[in-house]
DNA sequence: CGCTTTTGACCGGCGC
DNA sequence: GCGCCGGTCAAAAGCG
């Protein structure tokens, strides 16, 4: 009994132990099974990572090269700008009487640099010599309407460039600066407008007379108007040249004569732009209305406008003045900017026309400004206006030889845009009524009415011819698209000839 | 500490 | 002459 016991116990031990072996297989069977999927699984992603790798390589390989392309674009812009013998880019819509016919000497362009590119370079990393975007869109808040909006002045960078911090964007601080060093030296509240004018000061040089004043478009937030006022008596920064050619020396690509001078040692890229012109046409007349030393640049990012009531005829006379004459002008441009000359004074056919005091642009007539609704990017006219120069194998100066299609095109694209609208009419504005905004401050006076787009305000067929001789002005409409933009003023500034002493001018720079 | 911004006061031009 | 207005000054404060 005892061994049948026994018996049983040893058969029940082996079961069990043959359970267990069979249970280990099992389990050793089923932790293969696991180290086979979890094998695949490593190679599979193995393979994904080789990929994202492959990926990541041929990124950044795309980056260095655009990077390297860029640098070079820079540098090329670079030595353009310092070169003399610069290239000039030049969007005619028309010829101004009061310039000078073209030298012949003056080279062929093939602008590097398009909107785009022009875009690009500014927003890329900052260049140790060209306006970074800190140094050239980017626009700090402390202009004029800075203290109006509640922005951090603790952002505020302090380096003595303007500084505009968009109001669409507070996060992102943007600054302007066209070169020069500046140091806010008063604000004021302007009557009629709500925002601040703030009032700046060339630092660059102790003795520098060179002011300027920022100021809000009362009307268009995100328009800045800066007025420029004297005459550098210092070498600019090559950022400031390079600034000067985006802006209101652009206006000088439009004619330009290649002079140098003899008898104006200009130590600067000459800043001397055209103008707008515009004619009035009252009881059967034409009335120019010209703004000299006025341009607009197009530039997807920051569409310029500049507005120069500099009196083309301005005495130079000034020690302190470093602006070459009027015209011709040497201009280096340093990105492709566009100067739009409206019309030509030696034409009978006005591309503005002035109906009941309205005034209007002639739609599909070279040199005319149409502002019609236009859906084409406005990149497109420097790709066409470069492709069509390319073609037809022209020099940039020679304006006159400009196809009339790419000027038309050209133009109707640039003109279309709304913001192009407002900031012309803030530009005009600004100049033409003076102080005064819309019809203030206008009494008394027969204006005609400028209208664009479906804004209208008055216009003077006297504008040019007083007040505004003795000064100097450049106006650069400046609207802020939502990401920055920028303006700047010309290197040297026109002088103004206060009657007799030219030693300060005013641009104003929107 | 040096530089810049802020801001109220001051000054001069201009119109009434 | 007075007041308005734009421009400038300068002390105080902020920032790196």
């Amino acid at each position: 009994m005892e061994v049948d016991l026994r018996n049983t116990t040893t058969q029940i031990k082996q079961e069990q132990h043959k359970d267990c072996i069979q249970e280990d297989e099992m389990q050793f069977e089923l932790t293969k099974a696991e180290m086979g999927e979890v094998r695949e699984e490593n190679q599979r992603l193995r393979v994904h990572l080789d990929q994202i790798m492959k990926d990541y390589q041929t990124l950044q390989k795309k980056f260095q090269d655009i990077f390297h392309q860029q640098q070079q674009q820079i540098s090329t812009a670079i030595n353009r700008q310092t070169d003399d013998e610069s290239e000039l880019v030049s969007l005619s819509l028309g010829r101004s009487s009061s310039v000078e016919p073209i030298k012949k000497d003056k080279r062929s362009s093939t602008p590097t640099k398009s909107a785009e590119e022009l875009g690009l370079a500014l927003s890329t990393a900052e260049s140790p010599v060209i306006p970074s975007p800190d140094n050239s869109l980017e626009e700090a808040k402390d202009d004029a309407g800075e203290t109006s909006t509640p922005q951090k002045p603790s952002t505020q960078k302090r380096n003595g460039d303007d500084q505009e911090v968009l109001q669409q964007n507070p996060a992102k601080k943007t600054r302007m600066n066209d070169g020069c060093q500046w140091r806010k030296y008063g604000q004021k509240i302007a009557k009629g407008n709500p925002c601040p004018r703030a009032y700046y000061r060339c630092t660059v040089s102790p003795t520098c007379p060179v002011r300027k004043q920022v100021q809000r478009c009362p009307q268009d937030m995100s328009i800045l108007i800066t007025t420029y006022e004297g005459t550098h008596n210092h070498q600019l920064p090559v950022s400031a040249t390079a600034m000067a050619s985006t802006t209101s020396a652009a206006a000088s690509m439009l004619t330009l004569g290649s002079t140098t001078s003899g008898s104006n040692s200009n130590p600067f890229p000459s800043t001397t732009s055209h103008g707008l012109n515009f004619y009035l046409n009252e009881n059967s007349k034409l009335k120019p209305v010209y703004l000299p030393h006025s341009s607009i640049s197009p530039s997807p990012l920051c569409p310029t406008v500049t507005l120069d009531l500099t009196s083309n005829t301005l005495s130079t006379s000034s020690p302190y003045n470093y602006r070459s004459p009027p015209m011709p002008s040497i201009f280096h441009p340093r990105y492709s900017t566009t100067n739009l000359n409206f019309s030509s004074l030696e034409s009978n056919a006005s591309p503005i026309s002035w109906n009941n005091g309205s005034f209007n642009y002639r739609e599909n007539q070279t040199g005319s400004l149409n502002f019609g609704p236009s859906t084409q990017p406005q990149e497109n006219i420097y790709h066409s206006f470069l492709k069509n120069k390319s073609m037809m194998g022209m020099p940039t100066t020679n304006q006159h030889s400009l196809q009339p299609d790419t000027i038309e095109a050209a133009t109707r694209v640039i003109t279309s845009d709304p913001n192009f609208q407002s900031v012309l009419q803030a530009a005009l504005t600004s100049i033409i009524g003076g102080a005064a905004v819309g019809s203030e401050g206008l009494g008394g006076k027969s204006g005609q009415t400028l209208k664009l787009g479906d804004d209208t305000f008055p216009v003077f067929s006297s504008f040019p011819s007083t007040s505004n001789t003795n000064k100097c002005s450049t106006t650069f409409i400046n609207k802020s698209m939502g990401a920055s933009s920028m303006s700047s003023q010309a290197a040297g500034s026109n002088s103004r000839s206060k009657s007799t002493s030219p030693e300060t001018s005013r641009d104003h720079v929107v």
